[in-house]
DNA sequence: GCGACAG
DNA sequence: ATCTTGTCGC
């Protein structure tokens, strides 16, 4: 596969010890089982969730804060969002996203007490140059419908304001440019277990105006206001432990 | 050869 | 993504 950032830069920035030729296997093996068929009815879905993630820098360590938020299509409303907060030590290369946000992702999906159908994950999913971007990633690790929602390409080309991204070499259909705000563009891509029709169709029914449909908008607003929150508790020296307690204990739930 | 480059 | 100063609009 041609284009997309350069390799020699990308390893250039990965950790000593990471070894990219096998990352690369296994980013290419676990790109061979994705499913991009729905394996959930889109017209019977009510319940997606948006993942998003924040970060702080403190004393040579990386703090993630993470935030997953559930959406009932039905109620139009937020019906529970979870957070996790802990050292992020991968850093961020291009390509590589998933081996550094899949940690903070995946545990604030956990917390989760009611299962949404779908999850909307804040980056590309199969919009990638080896197919699996991070949320492909997260939906063949736990076999979940997921979604790709990004606010700029990594790799492919647009056609057009409202269309098709296109492999750059190959021609083929990876991803879809839909407009939820009036000038900046959304790129939406399968995920796991979803069609792309079917992808785009779900996310322009939870678009507000705003480049993120509402669950993932959610999530990133609740995440920044932690680390707000968290940022002045770091003055007084506050443990991780401490701090993801206390995020935990003010997770949101509002299903009674 | 230069530049591109999810969050 | 994060950092940062200044400006616009409700």
């Amino acid at each position: 596969m041609s284009r997309g950032p350069n390799e020699n830069y990308v390893k250039s920035r990965v950790p000593r010890g990471f070894h990219l030729d096998v990352a690369r296997k296994i980013q290419m093996a676990l790109a061979s089982r994705v499913v991009e068929e729905d394996l959930i009815n889109i017209n019977n879905v009510d319940l997606v969730a948006g993942i998003d993630v924040a970060y702080i820098n403190h004393k040579d360590t990386e703090i993630g804060i993470s935030v997953a938020s559930t959406y009932s299509i039905s109620r139009s409303s937020i019906i529970e969002w979870s957070c996790w907060v802990g050292s992020i030590i991968f850093p961020y290369v291009p390509t590589l996203l998933s081996f550094r946000e899949l940690k903070p992702v995946v545990n604030a999906y956990l917390r989760l007490r009611t299962k949404p159908q779908v999850v909307l994950i804040d980056g590309h999913g199969r919009a990638h140059p080896y197919r699996l971007g991070i949320a492909s990633h997260f939906g063949v690790c736990l076999r979940i419908p997921t979604i790709g929602v990004a606010k700029s390409l990594l790799y492919g080309r647009m056609e057009g304001t409202e269309g098709p991204v296109l492999d750059v070499s190959t021609n083929e259909v990876i991803g879809w440019t839909v407009q939820c705000a009036p000038t900046k563009p959304t790129y939406v891509s399968v995920g796991y277990g979803i069609s792309l029709g079917s992808a785009v169709n779900l996310v322009k029914r939870m678009c507000v105006g705003s480049q993120m449909p509402i669950p993932i908008l959610h999530s990133h607003n609740t995440a920044n206001s932690l680390k707000r929150r968290i940022t002045k508790r770091l003055m007084g020296e506050t443990t991780f432990e401490e701090l993801d307690s206390e995020c935990k204990a003010s997770m949101g739930n509002y299903l009674s």
